[in-house]
DNA sequence: AACAATTTTAACTACTTAGTTAAACTTTTT
DNA sequence: AAAAAGTTTAACTAAGTAGTTAAAATTGTT
């Protein structure tokens, strides 16, 4: 599978990831993928078109696909477990991947527009995620806000991975990397404390 | 104070903020500030030495600055909440205030390292809010996964709000702003929760 | 009015970058 | 061996951009 097709795209990915469309150079891809700029230009035709390739498929792995394990009749403690766990799996396999989305949606937000047009799958995950916290055995206040709440401290953390390196872990990576190890099971036990105190309330 | 040094600076902040220093253009600054590009080059040298002094007044303004609060002798769960109020006004002022500093920080870390080498007040107020978390009367074991997943759910919705507009709620600006309207009070209630949690866990 | 400080105009330089082109070269397929 | 597909070389175009310059115009000051 090293056929330059796939040469180029892991090159693309790696420098758009790093410099963003704005700071990326086609002749930077082009060194990294081993080629020649001309060669670059003859199988993606523009920077653009490269780009685009390369953030579909960053999307896609940033949304979570949630939808087997919601509908799987699991009870929303096992479910929130199990997406925490897939969540993280991503996340530390791509860690950059957030930082890469967000910033480029929040560059030109209008890119989303597009996608939202696409995929209609996407809301309805949401909702199922809703629905999941409010029905008739479970009444959650605030599900968006608990949702938001799970996804920030699961994301944020791989966002601001400069500033807790250097501010909050004064630069000692042996204290960054053993937050992130503890990070997965943290949040976990967060989310259910969280999920178990908002219940109680209503009561 | 509307003085052409004045227009440039605000200009430069509304430019840089939106577009980031790879996608700014001097000549856009100078239309913003509505002066031509020959006077915005006669009042700073070089678009990096703009950049810098923007970045450095964001990066101010994004760090918070609690060293009173916490030396006030309040209690843990006082000072949270007045961090989370006065945060909040930050950001409820400044939204775009934490994409612009982190990304321009992913970009380049680099930058954080010189910052660090003249602020020293910065760690060090980390550490007594560390402290804050960790001493005869009050002992959490988890201070900084605590202080992370607090800021996290904070800002993460302000750097993310592209993807809460349109995936979480549907475009509809109304659920938006119910959301961070509601924001401030939910998470010093979940703050204040998962203290709770993790102090009845140590006995 | 005269002078000084500020700002504009407009052209310019030097450099970077995306994208193109055509011919030569190399590898793979038949 | 011949043909085809893939790749390189190297030069080029066109456009954009940061930054400069000098003279003219405007505004503020005495």
């Amino acid at each position: 599978m090293d056929n330059t097709e796939t040469k180029i795209i892991d090159a693309a990915r790696r420098v758009f990831v790093a410099k963003g469309l704005d700071g990326a150079r086609m002749q930077e891809i082009a060194d990294e993928a081993g080629i020649n700029k001309a060669l670059l230009h003859y199988y993606f035709r523009s920077k653009q078109k490269l780009f685009d390739a390369i953030f579909e498929e960053a999307f896609q792995q940033f949304i979570p696909t949630m939808g087997a394990t919601i509908a799987s009749g699991k009870n929303p403690q096992e479910i929130i477990t199990i997406f925490i766990d897939a969540y993280f799996r991503v996340l530390e396999q791509n860690p950059f991947l957030p930082q890469f989305v967000i910033g480029e949606l929040n560059r030109d937000p209008s890119r989303l527009a597009t996608f939202m047009a696409e995929k209609i799958g996407l809301t309805s995950l949401v909702d199922k995620a809703m629905s999941l916290f409010q029905n008739e055995g479970f009444n959650l206040k605030n599900p968006q806000q608990f949702m938001i709440s799970l996804i920030s401290m699961i994301i944020f953390p791989f966002v601001a991975k400069p500033i807790l390196h250097h501010i909050i872990f004064k630069g000692d990576q042996l204290l960054v990397d053993q937050f992130f190890a503890e990070r997965k099971s943290y949040v976990t036990t967060s989310a259910l404390q969280l999920l178990a105190s908002s219940l109680n309330e209503n009561n």
